[in-house]
DNA sequence: GGAGGTGACGTACC
DNA sequence: ACCGGTACGTCACCTCC
C-alpha cells in the first residue's frame, strides 16, 4: 500500500525488546494513520587519536562483546562500524555502536571504558529524538510511504487491532512527497475546558466539562440546572461525566486537543478525580490514559492524540511581544482574538441561581471557544516550528527557546558528518552555574531632556550576525592563539577562535539569511505560513546567542558570549563616534541601537531622510561580514529624564513620538505592572502632552487635576490597585514586601494562593493610636495592605508621595520644575 | 527615632 | 532547570548618631 502521510504525533515502543516508534498523522484523504518504524538504536565511541588498525579492530571486538542486564531485558551490541566523522569540528576516527535497544545506550556506554575511546556521545537523547535525527521522517511535513498494512496479522503482538486507526502501516520505504511539502495541513480540533468547586487538585469535584470543535459544542455537567440550554447534556454522575468527555473524544477524533493551562490544571484535575471516581481515561488512540510527568511543570501526554497547552507555547513564543499584563485567557484572547471571556462572577455553587448556572454554562462553554480560536490562530507558528526544528508538535509546543536552539542543532548535524555533544552532567551544571558573569552590552548614560528631530539606528539580528560573523562558537574556540585566526579582546581577556566556519555559526547565518528572505516573500505575499516560518528562524536566531551562555547547553561556550558582548561594545562605540563625526548628536544607546538628533549641532542643519539613508548606507559599507545597521524610524520628539537618586540621565528609560504621533515609551512606570494605574495613566499622559507639544504646561494642568481628583478621594478604586506577582512560596521569602503580606492575608481569609499569581492589592490609611498619631507598625508600607473587597479608605499621602510624584516628578524636573513645591503651593494657598 | 546605606525583590530593556 | 547581562526603583531591614 503507498499512501501520503502527514506525521502528528510520535511514540516509542518495545517489541522483542528492540525499539520501534509509532508514528500517527492523516492520510490526504484524512484518514487517521499509524505507522510503524523500527528504530536503528546505536551511539558512538570516538576512538584516540593514531591508533594502529589492529588496535582499533581489537577494541571493536571488545565492544562487540557488551552486554546489559536489567530486570527485563538483556540488551547486547548487535555491530560496530568504524566511521570518519567529526567532533567538534575535528575530524575523528569514531566507531558505530548498534545495540538491541536505545533505552539502554547510557549503560552501555558506561562499560566502554577502554583507553583507547576518549568520548562516548549520542546516547543521551531521548528515543524519538534520536530517531527523527536520522532525518526519514520530519514532523507536519507531507511523505509518501509505501509498506504492508498490518491486518490482526498479529505482527508485534497484534498492536494494530489495540490502535485505533484507519490502517496501521509497517513502513517499507518512506519519502519526502515531491508535491509541496510545507503546504497548510489543517488539523481537526477540540478544546476543552473544565469547572470545578475547589481550585486545589484532588479537593474539589468538576462541576462541568465544555468541548468545542467548530461546530461542535458541548457542556457536559451532572449538575440538574441548565435544562432549557441545547448544548447542556446532564450525566447521571461525575462518573459519568468524565466517561462522556472520553467517549466525545473519541467520536470526534481530533487531531488536536487543547486547553489553557490544561497541562497544570485540566488535565491534572480529570486525572485526579478519575482515580477518585475509579473512571478509566482511554482517551489515547492505543486506549491508554494520559500520562503526566513533571512535577512543577507538567505535561500530559495523550498518545495519538497531541494534547497541546495554549498556555506553555504563548509563554514561551509570544509573551515578549504581547502587551497583556499577564497571560490569562482572557488578556491574551483579548489581544490575540480581539475577543474576551464571558463576565461570571464566582461564588459557591450551592448559591447559584437558576439564571446563574446558565450562565456558567455560557461561561465555561466560551473558554473553550477561545481556546479553540486561539489554537487555530497559533497554528501556522506551530506547524512551521515543528517543520524547522523538526520537532513533534508535543514538544514543539512546550519547550522553551534554548531546547529549540539545540534541537535546530542536532537535526542539522548530518549535515557536517558531526557527532553531537553530550549534555552536561550533574556536576558540570553545578559549575557552569558557579562560574563568573560576563560582561555585558553597552548601555550609554543619556544626557536627561526634550529633543527633537529624533532618529533611531538599530544593528538587524546583532547577536547573530557577530556569532556568524567572527565565528564563534564552542567548536571554533581555540585554547591558543595561532598564526591566522580571530583575536578579540573582552578588556580583560583574550579569546581565539578559528577562521574555519564552524557549523553553529555556519546555521546561524543560514538562520539570518532565511529569516530575511521569508520576510521578503512575505512583504509580496502576505500568507500567514510564510510569516510563521520567518518569525521560527527569528527566534532561534535571537535566542542563540543566550544559548552559548546557558547552563544546560550541550554547545555551552561562555568565552564565545562574552566575546560575542566585547565584539559588540566595539561595533557600538565605533557607529556612536561616526555618528557623533558627521555632526549629530547622539542621546542614548542600548546593545544595539542608537538614538541620535538628526541634525548638525553646529550648524543646525536639519539631515533630509535621503540624507539620512545615504548616511545608513555609508557606515553599512564599513561593517565586517553580515552585519548591518537598519533604520528603525524618524521620530518628533523624544524625553530622557534623570533617575530618581541623582543627578545622571535613567538608562532604559525614554518615550519617543514618531512623526505619525505613535508613542513608543520604554521603561517608564507607565509600562510597569507593579504601579497603579492612577499613577501609570497619569504619566502617559503627561508624556503624551510633553512630546505632542513640545511643552510641559498642559501636562502639569492635567497632573494638578489628577492630583486634587486624589486627594478628594475622586480615584476610582480599581486604579489604586497595585499588582506584584508572587516568584516563590511565601515561606521562601527573606523579606516580605506588601505583596507577600497581601498574599498571606488572603491565605488567612481562605483565598487560594499560588506561586506566579498576581497579587493584587492597595495601602490603606495608617492605624492611628489614643493621641491620633500613626502607630509604629504602619510605618511598614506592607502592614497597610488592603485587599481590594476590604473597603477601607485608600491612604492619600501614600499615593501622591509613592506612586504618583515619583511617576512625574523627573519629567517636569526637565523643564526646572520641582513638581513638589507647586503642589505644596497648591494646597497651601487651598488653606489660606 | 530619623538619616542613610544595603540587600532582596520585581520588572523592564535589549 | 528549561536563553544572557544591564538597569531602575521600592521596600524591609540594619547601623549609626
Amino acid at each position: 500500500m503507498e499512501i501520503e502521510f502527514i506525521p502528528l504525533d510520535y511514540s516509542a515502543f518495545d517489541f522483542n525488546d528492540e525499539n520501534y516508534v509509532k508514528i500517527y498523522g492523516r492520510s490526504r484523504e484524512g484518514r487517521r494513520i499509524c505507522l510503524i518504524d523500527k528504530i536503528d538504536a546505536y551511539f558512538w565511541a570516538i576512538l584516540q587519536d593514531g591508533l594502529s588498525e589492529k588496535q582499533i579492530k581489537h577494541v571493536m571486538e571488545k565492544i562487540e562483546k557488551i552486554k546489559v542486564h536489567s530486570e527485563s531485558r538483556t540488551t547486547h551490541v548487535l555491530k560496530t562500524e568504524l566511521h570518519e566523522k567529526k567532533f567538534l569540528g575535528q575530524d575523528v576516527k569514531a566507531v558505530k555502536i548498534s545495540i538491541t535497544n536505545y533505552k539502554d545506550a547510557p549503560s552501555v556506554a558506561g562499560k566502554i571504558d577502554f583507553e583507547e575511546i576518549v568520548k562516548r556521545r549520542e546516547h543521551d537523547l531521548g528515543t524519538i529524538t534520536h530517531y527523527i535525527m536520522s532525518g526519514k521522517v520530519i514532523p507536519l511535513k507531507w511523505f509518501k510511504v509505501s509498506g504492508d498494512v498490518l491486518n490482526k496479522s498479529g505482527d508485534f503482538g497484534g498492536i494494530d487491532s489495540a490502535i485505533n486507526a484507519d490502517f496501521v502501516l509497517k513502513v517499507g520505504s518512506i519519502k519526502e512527497s515531491d508535491k509541496k511539502s510545507d503546504e497548510l495541513f489543517s488539523p481537526k480540533i477540540l478544546a476543552y475546558d473544565i469547572e470545578v468547586d475547589e481550585l486545589e487538585i484532588g479537593k474539589g469535584r468538576i462541576l462541568m466539562i465544555s468541548l468545542y470543535g467548530g461546530d461542535f459544542r458541548k457542556v457536559l455537567t451532572w449538575k440538574k440546572e441548565g435544562n432549557d440550554i441545547d448544548f447542556v447534556e446532564h450525566c447521571k454522575s461525575e462518573a459519568d461525566m468524565l466517561e462522556k468527555f472520553c467517549d466525545y473524544i473519541k467520536t470526534e477524533d481530533p487531531d488536536i486537543l487543547t486547553g489553557y493551562f490544561s497541562d497544570n490544571f485540566d488535565m491534572s484535575y480529570i486525572r485526579e478525580r478519575a482515580k477518585k471516581l475509579e473512571v478509566k481515561l482511554p482517551i489515547g488512540l492505543d486506549s491508554s490514559q494520559p500520562r503526566i510527568s513533571g512535577a512543577k511543570r507538567q505535561s500530559a501526554k495523550i498518545e495519538g492524540i497531541v494534547h497541546l497547552d495554549i498556555y506553555k507555547f504563548v509563554d514561551v513564543n509570544y509573551s515578549q511581544y504581547l502587551q497583556s499584563e499577564t497571560l490569562s485567557l482572557n488578556e491574551v484572547a483579548g489581544e490575540l482574538l480581539s475577543e474576551k471571556k464571558l463576565n461570571f462572577e464566582f461564588k459557591h455553587f450551592s448559591k447559584l441561581s437558576k439564571d446563574e448556572w446558565n450562565k456558567f454554562f455560557h461561561y465555561n462553554l466560551q473558554d473553550s471557544a477561545l481556546t479553540y480560536k486561539l489554537a487555530e490562530k497559533i497554528w501556522p507558528d506551530l506547524m512551521e516550528f515543528s517543520r524547522i526544528m523538526h520537532k513533534p508538535l508535543f514538544d514543539v509546543s512546550r519547550d522553551g527557546m534554548s531546547t529549540h536552539v539545540e534541537d535546530y542543532i542536532l537535526h542539522n548535524l548530518y549535515r557536517f558528518n558531526e557527532i553531537a555533544e553530550k549534555r552536561p552532567i550533574h556536576d558540570e551544571i553545578g559549575e557552569r552555574r558557579d562560574r563568573e558573569k560576563y560582561e555585558g552590552a553597552f548601555v550609554l548614560q543619556p544626557k536627561p531632556g526634550l529633543y527633537e528631530n529624533v532618529v533611531v539606528f538599530d544593528f538587524t539580528s546583532f547577536w547573530p550576525s557577530i556569532i556568524a560573523t567572527f565565528n564563534l562558537s564552542r567548536s571554533t574556540i581555540l585554547e591558543k592563539k595561532l598564526k591566522s585566526c580571530i583575536i578579540v579582546d573582552t578588556g580583560n581577556k583574550e579569546f581565539y577562535f578559528t577562521p574555519t566556519k564552524g557549523f553553529f555559526p555556519e546555521l546561524l547565518e543560514e538562520i539570518i539569511v532565511k529569516r530575511k528572505e521569508y520576510k521578503e516573500v512575505f512583504k509580496k505575499n502576505p500568507d500567514p505560513i510564510v510569516k510563521a516560518r520567518s518569525n521560527a528562524f527569528k527566534l532561534i536566531a535571537n535566542a542563540a546567542y543566550g544559548y552559548q551562555g546557558f547552563f544546560g547547553a550541550r554547545y555551552y561556550c561562555p568565552q564565545a558570549s562574552a566575546s560575542a558582548t566585547a565584539i559588540s561594545r566595539k561595533f557600538i562605540k565605533e557607529t556612536l563616534e561616526k555618528i557623533k563625526k558627521s555632526g549629530r548628536e547622539v542621546i542614548y544607546i542600548d546593545t544595539d541601537s542608537l538614538i541620535f538628533v538628526n541634525q548638525n549641532k553646529k550648524t543646525n542643519k536639519r539631515y533630509t531622510a535621503q540624507e539620512t539613508f545615504h548616511f545608513l548606507k555609508e557606515l553599512n559599507s564599513e561593517l565586517p561580514g553580515i552585519m548591518e545597521l537598519d533604520l528603525e524610524d524618524f521620530y518628533m520628539r523624544g524625553l530622557w529624564v534623570t533617575t530618581r537618586s541623582g543627578e545622571v540621565g535613567a538608562k532604559k528609560k525614554y518615550a519617543l513620538i514618531n512623526e505619525n504621533g505613535k508613542l513608543k515609551i520604554r521603561g517608564f512606570e507607565t509600562v510597569r505592572r507593579d504601579w497603579c494605574k492612577l499613577a501609570r495613566n497619569l504619566q502617559n499622559g503627561v508624556l503624551r502632552k510633553i512630546l505632542n507639544e513640545g511643552n510641559e504646561i498642559n501636562a502639569l494642568q492635567y497632573t494638578k487635576e489628577i492630583i486634587k481628583k486624589l486627594k478628594d478621594r475622586k480615584i476610582d478604586s480599581k486604579d489604586i490597585i497595585i499588582k506584584t506577582q508572587l516568584k516563590k512560596p511565601i515561606s521562601g521569602y527573606k523579606s516580605k514586601g506588601p505583596h507577600v503580606l497581601a498574599a498571606e492575608k488572603m491565605l488567612k481569609e481562605g483565598i487560594p494562593v499560588d506561586v506566579g499569581m498576581l497579587i493584587e492589592y492597595y495601602i490603606s490609611e495608617p492605624k492611628k493610636d489614643a493621641k491620633g498619631k500613626p502607630n509604629s507598625r504602619s510605618k511598614r508600607i506592607g502592614n497597610r495592605v488592603a485587599l481590594i473587597d476590604d473597603n477601607k479608605p485608600y491612604d492619600i499621602s501614600y499615593y501622591l508621595n509613592n506612586q504618583v510624584l515619583p511617576a512625574v516628578e523627573n519629567i517636569f524636573q526637565v523643564f526646572g520644575i520641582e513638581t513638589k513645591d507647586i503642589i505644596e503651593g497648591e494646597s497651601q494657598k487651598r488653606l489660606f
